[in-house]
DNA sequence: GCACTTCGGCAACAGCGTTGCGAAAGTAGG
DNA sequence: CCTACTTTCGCAACGCTGTTGCCGAAGTGC
């Protein structure tokens, strides 16, 4: 019954209960990075659980069959039921109804327990932290705010941590079985694999600091930091859905008081060899151009962002389109997804400045399937915090991201 | 003792012999694309069979003993065992002496039987086509040319078919049980997954031609075609070797009579939601600059070819420096590598202007590691050729790409 | 010649998805 | 109401995977 998160992704905490979620957690099986990559038994049986999962997730309150996720999955529907079957065990999935008859028995129809784990996602901002709690779904059960008063030169990044801890013991009890972690997402360049800070956008007592072990040290529960954009992309993602299992790809762009990008490939976000991708703002648009804040010249973002101080927002969306059809030349992605406070102040004239570019970029390929489409990122002010919390959660779902 | 193509990634021949190569080519079992990704025993088997073979072709002549592949792979000695056994079996693998001894029994090596398994790679270009026949270790073992003439109007696509199936059969009988199939490489926008042509730099009548199901029909073999870039790209990435199975990413920068580039991210070429991925040289880096051939201003094609036609090398050097820095911004990876008639014209001057952008971009991050390195990309006249190969080669080793 | 170390195959095993088959639970028709 | 049919889904047996326990093979070192 009890969802004990495992020993993998950081320090444990204790003998835990029946293997659960975390168990699931590990695998892939699949191309992913690491050393060896060779696949065991347990190995498969945990990409063929999370694939359900992700499937029983992705149908929502509706529930799928058993024979739907075989058809889904490639599996039997005896594989499938077997899988089921270990899951209701372990509390994770339920029958919740049935299908109408088509002639013969009804499809008994599953459905994801959400309540059978949970994650923390913290949106550390320049002024305030965010902390929701959600469930398995992404279903947001527990929102806290604090101010953040790590401005002042002596303040170390100890004032972080200790103020990131106190909202979340305020939302969950460490110690409560569901939970699988925190997710903790932050502006600025970091490194996501080991967990240290590098120069964060208005921290510079942060440089070098190991943000994920120090919170891990101090609530016992396991951390994943991220950058804001990834998290929200990561947010996105799953909220997309996406065939279930699907190859979905976008870029998410998010103006604000800089100009940074969440890159998705393959269903789970893109970081690079060194997990810095998707530095899109400071991509060099206009050669010798005008000097950027970074020491380069010629920036999309201090393009972009000279343009909207000046009230013209259709040349700065013209640029955030140019930057944008890059991408899109470069990598081939599906979707451009734009959010960030700069954009919602004038939300129609940016994706159509954005989409204008696209179009005309996709009249001179004259590739089939049209221009890429340029939609507004859903979600309100709280979605960083809550695709933080997707850090822990995707996992489960074999969303490892790359 | 036969390696029958099976029947996977295209027409197939018939019943084959014993189950060899071709089935181990199939699964991936990982995170790509397709619908299901529910993994079984046989993906299971696949993967870990590809993962060896694809160590025992690092080994090279060298060899590989089982305890190490063991440990590279992760699996139990035992597990290993058996898979050589049957890749012994097959013929894949041999025996191949003995190592030193460290106070026992001395550790086997075995070696990859390149002999097993051959692909051809045709490098179709403007006025040439050029035929390699590789063995599994990509090895040329034989090769043929001849004239292109289909520049004319009205020679239609069948005329290619016809040129590149007569430079194939006079490399290798399509009945030999050990070709795995033919790879063709040829310039310009094309969707990988259905073979068939967009509008091919310098070959306008070829629009909407099926050319791998054309070429298939006429062969008798699997066909795959690919972007030249991104057949480079797969080239180097297999003679690069990555660690075995490793996350190497790299970009590839071709500069000849355009500009394109390969980009090979997680070991595999990344080819994007329509295979269109790796438009490097239509990437903006100059708003309203000089106008390009297609149509837009300021791409980086239309500013470094337009600098190499004023004899400004460095110049040329620095924009595609440029271009490089945005894309190792955009998607973090490890090394840039330079090729094409003109940068091997001063390859020297592209090599330190290039790499002088991405070391300044460097300092001014300040991020550990370094520069991203630049080199120039080896091979010769012959690499597209036989990255082509590799199209049908990587998959046996479990490098699907992206 | 003996003790020791190391490699690698044989045999038994647990666990995975698969197959064959039958019980359960509906609809459709008498 | 009863029967026939369809469809779902679980039990049991199966083949195959990697794993474990064990032992012979083949070296080194004393």
């Amino acid at each position: 019954m009890g969802v004990g998160a495992g020993g993998d992704a950081g320090p444990g905490r204790g003998p835990g209960a029946s293997p659960g979620v975390g168990a699931v957690a590990r695998v892939g099986a699949g191309a992913g990075a690491g050393a060896g990559a060779g696949a065991n038994l347990l190995a498969l049986r945990s990409h063929n659980t999370a694939l359900v999962l992700d499937l029983l997730r992705g149908a929502g309150a509706g529930g799928i069959s058993r024979l739907e996720l075989a058809e889904r999955t490639g599996l039997t529907p005896q594989a499938v039921s077997k899988i089921t079957a270990r899951l209701r065990a372990q509390g994770l999935a339920a029958e919740a109804g049935r299908r109408a008859s088509t002639g013969g028995k009804p499809r008994t129809v599953l459905r994801l327990v959400p309540e059978a784990g949970h994650a923390v996602g913290v949106h550390v901002d320049r002024d305030e932290v965010r902390a929701v709690l959600a469930d398995l779904n992404g279903t947001v059960v527990g929102e806290r705010r604090g101010p953040l008063h790590a401005g002042g030169p002596g303040a170390g990044a100890e004032v972080v941590v200790e103020e990131v801890a106190r909202q979340v013991e305020g939302l969950a009890p460490p110690v409560a079985e569901s939970l699988l972690g925190v997710g903790v997402a932050l502006p600025g360049p970091l490194d996501h694999r080991s967990g240290v800070l590098h120069r964060v956008t208005g921290f510079p007592q942060w440089e070098g600091f190991g943000l994920r072990d120090a919170l891990a040290r101090r609530l016992g529960v396991p951390v994943v930091v991220d950058k804001d954009t990834n998290a929200a992309a990561l947010g996105l993602a799953v909220a997309r859905g996406d065939d279930g299992g699907g190859a979905g790809s976008f870029a998410y762009l998010h103006v604000g008081t800089g100009l940074g990008a969440g890159l998705v490939i393959g269903g789970g976000v893109h970081r690079g060899a060194r997990t810095g991708a998707g530095e899109f703002g400071h991509q060099v648009i206009q050669l010798d151009g005008p000097p950027c804040e970074c020491g380069d010249r010629g920036c999309v973002e201090a393009l972009c962002l000279a343009a909207v101080a000046r009230g013209e927002t259709e040349e700065a969306a013209r640029v955030l389109g140019a930057g944008a059809a890059n991408l899109v030349g470069l990598l081939d992605i599906e979707l451009v997804l734009l959010g960030g406070r700069t954009v919602a102040a004038a939300p129609d004239a940016f994706v159509a400045g954005v989409s204008a570019v696209l179009a005309a970029r996709a009249r001179r390929e004259g590739l089939p399937g049209g221009a890429v489409p340029v939609r507004l990122a859903p979600g309100g002010e709280r979605s960083v915090a809550e695709g933080a919390a997707q850090l822990l959660l995707a996992p489960v779902f074999g969303r490892g991201g790359g």
